[in-house]
DNA sequence: CTGAAAGCGCTTACAG
DNA sequence: CTGAAAGCGCTTACAG
């Protein structure tokens, strides 16, 4: 910066109220600082100005996902990045695999490079350490699950209310016997995800088979084989429910490969490609993963713009999808 | 920072080799600071170091895409992730929507935060631009598609060579009406796999059929009526040859609804999830999106270790997965 | 409207 | 092994 102070003749004090477009600088003067600035290549340094700027806004954010790479949780990121980009506000984003440990890292170093705001889908593990942060000024919230030790703003689908209309589908459609097949309940969209699923069946006085309720350790790794066992035992579920989009893209191409797309029934929680192109159709409760995103990124930005009011919650509908495959009466 | 030493009892200069891990310094003044961190909830500024700092190396790298919300790309993102991670380097992530202006804004954004590297899937734009940061020492990779600009290290898929392998798939199970759908040429992995497209009916002596070949307009909106069209034709194609993963989406939905999926036959390229579950199973090009984004990693990283040589490329296979829905034979 | 000077939170020779 | 001091690239009162 003070190169092209120099090429151009003027002071920093005037090369900065260019570059960072303050209001009260001659036309002429600014020319001679554009040109310069051409001349020398000049990047502006967005991070040494955070420094020194009174608010101490960086246009920063860090986003927290379980997977980036899982294509709900990247549809969530291009709904928040959406709101961001309209604000000139850049985002990081990493994945915590499920690992408080990991997801510790992962803060610590987007804090330590100075973020506005963190989006973040929570692990089990504790929060409070953000606690001061929040208080220092940070900008929190967490989408897809709430956090558990901490208030803050989150949005979240309605995971229990999906999942209860979802299995009281296959219910009215005769089955009894339905299997549950979800992360462990440490996660909080699995719990609540099960307790839909316990609510439907007791709405229906049907008693709960533990047998029945599984939760593979690595879901695209076991839930194929925990699908396919499940379909081998004496007395089968009729029906499934897959309460996770890898895990539903298991199940059924368990179900698929075992030849019995046809008559056991299956709802998956949360959408997926081709759900419409399979043979048969796949009946899904489907989350607004862009809306999740877009809906986080407000909340965040309504407390950079200075709200202090107390943590808010969305809940955003989870509607059911009927397809097909959720629409298959009981084969015995 | 100044605060815990004033509570430590030690200069600044002890608290920063304290907190930076720097060498000499007596464990009994270090328990001290330590102890002072955790009472004030001190968080160490990244960023002033960096722009203290005589390597001036900010451990942060920036990630464009076309959409970070694409599987294909998101699976990409998640290869760089695992190495940067690997490095307590953490990453920015966007989106250019195929805008070279966008692109652009990005590039200006997450240089002005001083990312020590980019990786980018460039649009058709020029980025000639970037040599003037590149000989200032920023790192610059290419993945998915080769810069046209300028020379610069990339990783690519062998998208020419893969898509001929499919159409030659094709024509070997008897096809001579083998339809193109893929996006515009300008799109370099586009281009690519029209010329491999072409390599194949050349060798087979088919002469090309300018109807055949279409380009949605939007990928998600158009490709599904333009397959549906293509297929109400007089005289239809007997095969498809989708030429990317949202197209082949969009075109085998169109072909299940018309009630063509066992007489026309399709290879995509990019491997879709459900391909397998499907009936048929969908036969694709797959390509090693991970694999993509570690030897990007890669690349980046051993210019920060100081490789200075001239530009490199890797290309990965995209080798053919035969499930089904590539071996149908021509039905007239 | 413009410039000289102080200072954001750090790191790093330099002296002790 | 420790501390005082200079300075990274900026912004911002303050004076003119």
């Amino acid at each position: 910066m003070k190169d092209v102070a120099a090429l151009a003749g003027v002071s920093l004090s005037t090369v900065s109220r260019v570059v960072s477009g303050s209001p009260p600088v001659a036309p002429e003067l600014a020319v001679r600082v554009q040109r310069a600035v051409e001349i020398i290549g000049y990047r502006h340094n967005h991070t040494a100005g955070t420094l020194r700027r009174a608010d101490g806004v960086s246009r920063t954010l860090g986003l927290i996902f379980e997977d980036v790479s899982n294509p709900f949780f990247s549809a969530v990121h291009r709904g928040v990045e959406d709101i961001a980009r309209a604000r000139g506000v850049v985002t990081f984003a990493g994945s915590s695999d499920e690992d408080p440990e990991r997801e510790r890292e992962l803060i610590d170093a987007l804090l330590a490079r100075r973020v506005d705001g963190l989006i973040v889908v929570p692990t089990a593990g504790d929060h409070t350490h953000l606690l001061r942060d929040v208080a220092a000024g940070l900008a929190l919230a967490f989408v897809d699950r709430p956090p558990t030790s901490i208030e803050a703003d989150c949005v979240l689908s309605d995971n229990r209310r999906g999942a209860e209309q979802a299995v009281a589908h296959l219910i009215a459609h005769g089955h009894r016997r339905i299997a549950f097949l979800g992360d462990r309940p440490e996660v909080h969209t699995a719990s609540e995800r099960l307790a839909g699923y316990r609510a439907a069946l007791r709405q229906a006085d049907i008693p709960e088979e533990p047998d029945l309720i599984r939760h593979p350790r690595h879901r695209a790794a076991d839930a194929y084989h925990l699908t396919a066992e499940l379909l081998r035992a004496d007395t089968p579920p009729t029906a499934l429910f897959t309460s996770q989009n890898l895990i539903t893209i298991q199940a059924l191409r368990a179900l698929h490969h075992a030849g019995h797309k046809h008559d056991i029934a299956l709802v998956g929680f949360d959408d997926v490609p081709l759900a419409e192109a399979i043979e048969p159709g796949v009946t899904v409760v489907a989350q607004d993963a862009f809306g999740l995103g877009r809906h986080a990124g407000e909340l965040l930005f309504s407390r950079l713009d200075g709200y202090d009011g107390p943590a808010r919650r969305i809940v955003l509908p989870a509607p059911l999808i009927t397809r097909g495959s959720g629409e298959i009466p009981p084969s015995q």
